[in-house]
DNA sequence: TATGAATGAGGCTTCATTCAT
DNA sequence: AATGAATGAAGCCTCATTCAT
């Protein structure tokens, strides 16, 4: 993942955002550095920079170093990368996939790069979740609940198709949303040094929430 | 959870281990901070008070403040916290259950009471595992794979007898894990303020990890 | 010696340096606390009390408390004060004394002027030199060596004059520095609270080193 | 020099002295810490442990660690250092020797032996001499100046013999001290790292002084 | 008497934040 | 608006000294 994936995809977005060219290298220095050494570790000088600014001009934008944290909920949503996220879904969802796993995988897909390109703020946000509440609502707020929203939808819809176990729509995505988190956490964060082919292994967690969640048996490893 | 159980199962161990009570106070007030605050936001000043110690006290035992949070996986061992949980998978081992869900379904029982009694000490490490090598080092060698090696050699067990999918171990393993780490961040860090009806969503959690795992369709839901 | 010697010497030579003021405060204000009470027990706080700066500015020009101490030689270098004491000397040479002694009372009556005005800088750096080899380098390399290159040339020119005793130069010079130093240790450390003729000693002093040093017996006294 | 020769001297008088053994050890491990990094940078920890008794214990003894400090001149002339220091000036006098030079020969190679077997406590008490009026004290009154009484008749007694120079006696010893002090400090403090022709430089160092103040010439190298 | 664990004041240093330029 | 020097509160850690054993 590139070191600009942000400042580039907030530049093309910049039409549809009110946030300077500054405030966008501002807060892509500090996702960056949150991430790499966590938000107490990280100095504003630091950020500043990264960021190409003067360490007060960080103050003229965020007045706290908190507020640099808590704007990043919004930044996402605002940089629309959680439109992208949620543009999948929408593609996945309109295009009717008539099997479940084509759907599961797509997801993963989308998941994967996703996360590919965007590990660092994901890794930022879940490293800070626990130790800042205001945080936590603006996620779970702006970014969890509307997307289970769509989600469940979906798997209702292949509920009804009959695909998916009797079991509430909430407890499955929790589960689903739990092995794909555990998976990249466990692969990214935990075994960072091990060697893991991705390809199979990406492949054995489709088949495995596969039969977790599906109806009729499948042990299919055909993708 | 009490904020005594680390102090307490330390003093009912003490004769197996070579430290002295204040230390236990002091790495018990360490780690309860720890995981409220995160380790860059706790001060040693904090954990003196805890511990109700003086502050260069803690000094004397731990000669940084990281010493001390790298001694915790230390401390985790030291305190059999792990030889009750591989005491636990030894005796799941021993009682030679014939059914995996079975299996499955205490071993997940034993993670949740030990989860439950060191969710704090949990947090913590996985928390700054991001951050420290040392302590990532220290948890995959001291923890991680011993633990994998006896659940490997079980798993093996039950695939010889035709009742789990054919998949590599390790890869299991990582599934199985990932969803009931997944399963407990999301329920204990992200949705800390959400109603949930923990037997049910234990059970439905079996039910998935089973089918994703198993190779005859289980329906089961009868926990 | 006024306690703003360095200062006021500092600041006439600005256009020279490009130490700021604040910096010439600090290192002034450490210099004199250094001399007083000696590097070990000067805390930063009283520095930046004496130097009218927070504590935290110290470390903005000093990375460290050791830095600061480090920095005493560069500084009397930079300040041209041991440019003073060249000149002294080029003057001395280009002066062509016809006569050692006259060079000689020359030499001790600038070293003393030197030495009267810098005696805090000196105090600090004789006195620090036995803990810090890195200080011992800067002193030997930057201030003593240079300027001993000069004086060999200067006593060998007397020698050819038959002025002076064969006898090594190097040796010359340790003999006559020895001999002054440690009259203004006798003096300024250890005797400090004794009487003591100042002008009469210093031409006990001068004809002394003379008779030390000289060919032809000098019974000189008439200062 | 021996790191036991403190206390090996003080076993050897133990009888002479009041201090048990453990006193000497403690004051012995501190003047050897103390000439290595100073007073200040010395930690009682580091005293009990070369002295092999607890931190407490040090207390037991002398009630600071100044204390411990300000005993070193009591020690050095309790321990008959100083005795031998003087009864080797004894000796000189009593052996009447007809030459000052033959005398200073003789002093020299006193203060030489003495400083070679005593470098570590004459460094320590020069060290601190400037931050420690008490000290100063101490060691004036106690070693410089009875030494100096002794000193003087000696030299009154060359004087009348014409061998020297017609300069007060207390100017002349001053002279001498500080020829021989800034010799062995140049030597052993600042020069640390050269080489050194000891025996040849102290040759000169003999006969740079005798010219200085004998009345007549000698070109004497023939020691 | 000797010990060494415990203390807590105080030292050095960092860093978020302010403010004059 | 941007800068970056200055601030000073607060953090980590050291160490002389005390005191219960």
């Amino acid at each position: 993942m590139s070191k600009k994936s942000f400042k580039e995809l907030a530049s093309s977005n910049k039409t549809e955002t009110n946030m300077t060219e500054r405030q966008i290298n501002i807060i892509s220095a500090a996702i960056e550095i949150f991430s790499e050494k966590g938000y107490e570790a990280t100095t504003t000088a630091e950020i500043a920079r990264k960021a190409n600014v003067a360490e007060g001009t960080i103050f003229r934008y965020y007045k706290t170093k908190k507020d640099l944290l808590l704007a990043i909920p919004a930044y996402l949503i605002d940089m629309s990368i959680s439109q992208v996220l949620l543009d999948g879904f929408n593609d996945i969802f309109n295009n009717k996939y008539e099997n479940f796993e084509e759907f599961l995988r797509e997801v993963i897909k989308n998941r994967k790069n996703f996360a590919y390109e965007n590990m660092t703020i994901l890794k930022v946000l879940f490293q800070e979740i626990p130790f800042h509440p205001e945080l936590r609502r603006q996620i779970t707020d702006g970014v969890i609940l509307p997307t289970s929203d769509k989600v469940i939808k979906i798997i209702d819809k292949f509920k009804e198709r009959g695909q998916i176990i009797d079991m509430p729509s909430t407890s499955i995505i929790n589960l689903i949303i739990s092995s794909i988190f555990g998976y990249f956490f466990l692969r990214y964060i935990v075994m960072l040094e091990l060697k893991w082919d991705e390809d199979k292994e990406v492949d054995y967690l489709v088949q495995y929430i596969m039969n977790g969640i599906s109806k009729n048996k499948t042990m299919s490893n055909e993708g």
